[in-house]
RNA sequence: AGGGGUAUAGCCAAAUUGGCAAGGCAGCUGGUUUUGGUCCAGUGUACUGCAGGUUCGAGUCCUUCUACCCCUGCCA
């Protein structure tokens, strides 16, 4: 709902944007960018990016570009940009009918580079990629001029254009940014702004062989589009002076870099590389395996985008490293999923009990709220009989203080039906409580009496005769530390993969989940939310476990 | 003396020009409840990284120090 008014958290940059708009700079425009690198799968680190960057432009009156940030083709690919897309639409944003891309910039770039060759600011440099990194220097010392780096302007016209032409091969020359071999900021140490790839390029074919570099592109990109406030992460701190230095020289629009704090999050992994690692070496199943944090993964694993984006303004943008806990990713999705999930029953550890003074072949139809925070969702029918299941758990024959669910003489109250109480417990030989013997109260129809009697213990079941077989898969952490990028001397990341990530459990669920599409999020009574697996067949129903209820009896046996 | 950043409760994070240190998550207590869910109410000694200084008054200004993060791709 948009008209009853959020009251949205203040951060640094609302801050500098509030100003800006005082101060009329830009004409009072906020202009924002979304750029990913069309080279992997989006994770909720982008997530919060996307939140931010399209957040303020809503928020301010702006607008946002989804851009491409294509100037590698050795790493990127049209896969990437098609999962892109469905991803920030999935999250609820748009962008327009225009998608941006850097590529298409392509020629503007070139004109540029050879007004900064002109101007003697830029040359060509034929130092091998070894004789670069050597001359460069390091953190501690200062780098040298290559020798190249006195070529005439029209030297290096004449160079550059062929490089253009596909007359050298890669590696054999770049072109580079005269500004000083010397500066204790390693980028500003004459910074490559093309280099030869004789690659093709997923959406400029064979047309270049040369690629701009990110300092070099990505200023001219934000320039060329109008954006104000150009949003990225922390790392490119350094790289800002550069990226104003070469919209100064080419005398074009020029936006504001401003960087934050990427997310982290406990148990989790965020680095692009490491994610591809999980999936190349079959620690998940694809991108999409419901461990993962990247978008497609939460989302098959059942998070919303409402619950995504309540996440990202609740945790605030600043500039100080930080590790959110996982709990509060989960809040907000308990939060959505509450407000929108339908109950329903399943019993994931069954307990087979017999009513013996319910009739031998009856089946009575029950009344079943969809959603108690929902009354517009309705009622269904489910079906009772003499036989049926509850959750193991859900009995105790010898239980300590407190425990309100079954036990030997004890009442309970099944959900929508009846009392019933426990009259006989059944073993095997190994003494393992395998069938329990009950007896209901027929006044007790549909879970309530008005003689007072206080049941307080409620329990979920399913009618033996009626019940379906669904597959359900438990996931926990993918980690088993809160914090696996810092592990201990010696190791690596893999090995801190938890290996009891994913359970698969066969379970008993109440017939109106026989068909179902994939993507339906439930709450399965007292144990938690599931959304409905693509694996899902008519007749058997596969389930994810999206994030369990809270659960203050598990932790008051601690 | 490389450079660039950041330090506010277990976690995240606000704080107009210096003016009693928000809020959320987690935790804990109660209450409501046909989900031990939801909901409601309550709940914190934060020496604002340390040490000094300026000031009637400092998280905000000044100085010293410490810890942590980022930077030596023809990646972004």
């Amino acid at each position: 709902m948009e008209n009853n008014e959020e009251i949205k958290a203040s951060n640094f940059i609302k801050t500098i944007l509030r100003k800006d708009i005082e101060e009329a700079k830009n004409d009072g425009r906020v202009h924002t960018r979304f750029p990913p690198e069309p080279n992997g799968y989006l994770h909720i680190g982008h997530a919060k990016s996307i939140c931010l960057n399209f957040g303020i432009a809503e928020e301010f009156g702006g607008k946002c570009n989804l851009r491409f940030d294509d100037t590698n083709p050795l790493k990127e690919d049209t896969e990437y940009v098609d999962s892109i897309k469905e991803d920030v639409k999935w999250l609820g944003f748009e962008w327009g009918e225009t998608e941006f891309y850097a590529s298409d910039y392509f020629d503007k770039f070139y004109e540029f580079a050879v007004k900064l060759v002109t101007k003697g600011v830029a040359y060509v440099d034929s130092l091998t990629p070894e004789e670069i990194k050597e001359y460069r220097g390091n953190l501690k010392e200062p780098g040298k001029n290559s020798p190249y780096r006195d070529r005439t302007p029209d030297e290096n016209l004449e160079l550059l254009q062929k490089m253009k032409d596909g007359q050298f091969a890669d590696g054999e020359c770049v072109l580079r940014a005269k500004i000083d071999m010397s500066s204790p900021n390693i980028n500003m140490r004459d910074p490559i702004m093309y280099r030869i790839a004789n690659t093709e390029h997923h959406r400029t074919g064979d047309k270049w062989c040369i690629y701009p570099m990110y300092d070099f592109a990505h200023g001219l990109e934000d320039s060329i589009e109008g954006v104000t406030h150009s949003i990225c992460t922390l790392e490119f701190e350094d790289h800002r002076p550069l990226y104003d230095c070469f919209l100064d020289q080419l005398e074009v629009f020029h936006p504001q870099q401003i960087e934050f704090a990427r997310l982290n999050l406990t148990y989790t992994m965020m680095s692009k590389r490491n994610l591809l690692t999980l999936v190349n070496e079959g620690y998940v199943s694809g991108w999409d395996d419901p461990r993962m944090p990247t978008i497609a993964g939460l989302r098959r694993r059942g998070y919303t985008p409402a619950s995504i984006r309540n996440f990202a303004e609740m945790i605030g943008v600043s500039k100080a490293n930080s590790i959110v806990e996982y709990a509060q990713l989960e809040y907000c999705l308990r939060e959505d999923l509450n407000k929108v999930a339908q109950r329903v029953m399943v019993v994931t550890d069954p307990l087979k009990v017999v009513i013996t003074n319910y009739p031998e072949d009856e089946t009575e139809m029950l009344t079943a709220e969809n959603n108690p925070e929902c009354e517009a969702d309705g009622n269904r029918e489910i079906p009772f009989c003499r036989e049926i299941y509850i959750e193991k758990d859900d009995f105790m024959e010898d239980p300590p203080n407190k425990y309100f669910r079954l036990s030997p003489g004890k009442e309970m109250r099944l959900k929508h039906a009846y009392y019933i109480t426990c009259d006989e417990v059944i073993k095997d030989d190994n003494g393992e409580v395998i069938e329990l013997r009950c007896s209901y109260d027929p006044k007790s129809r549909g879970g309530w009496t008005d003689d007072g009697r206080r049941v307080k213990g409620t329990a979920h079941w399913v009618s033996a005769k009626h019940c379906i077989d669904a597959e359900i898969r438990m996931y926990d952490h993918l980690f088993t530390i809160p914090n696996p990028s810092r592990r201990k001397k010696g190791e690596v990341f893999t090995d801190n993969i938890n290996p009891d990530s994913m359970k698969v459990v066969s379970a008993l669920a109440e017939p109106s989940l026989a068909s179902i599409e994939a993507g339906k999020h439930f709450q399965f009574l007292r144990i938690g939310y599931f959304t409905s697996d693509k694996d899902t067949t008519d007749g058997k129903p596969v389930f994810n476990k999206t994030v369990g209820l809270k659960d203050t009896w598990a932790k008051m046996k601690k």
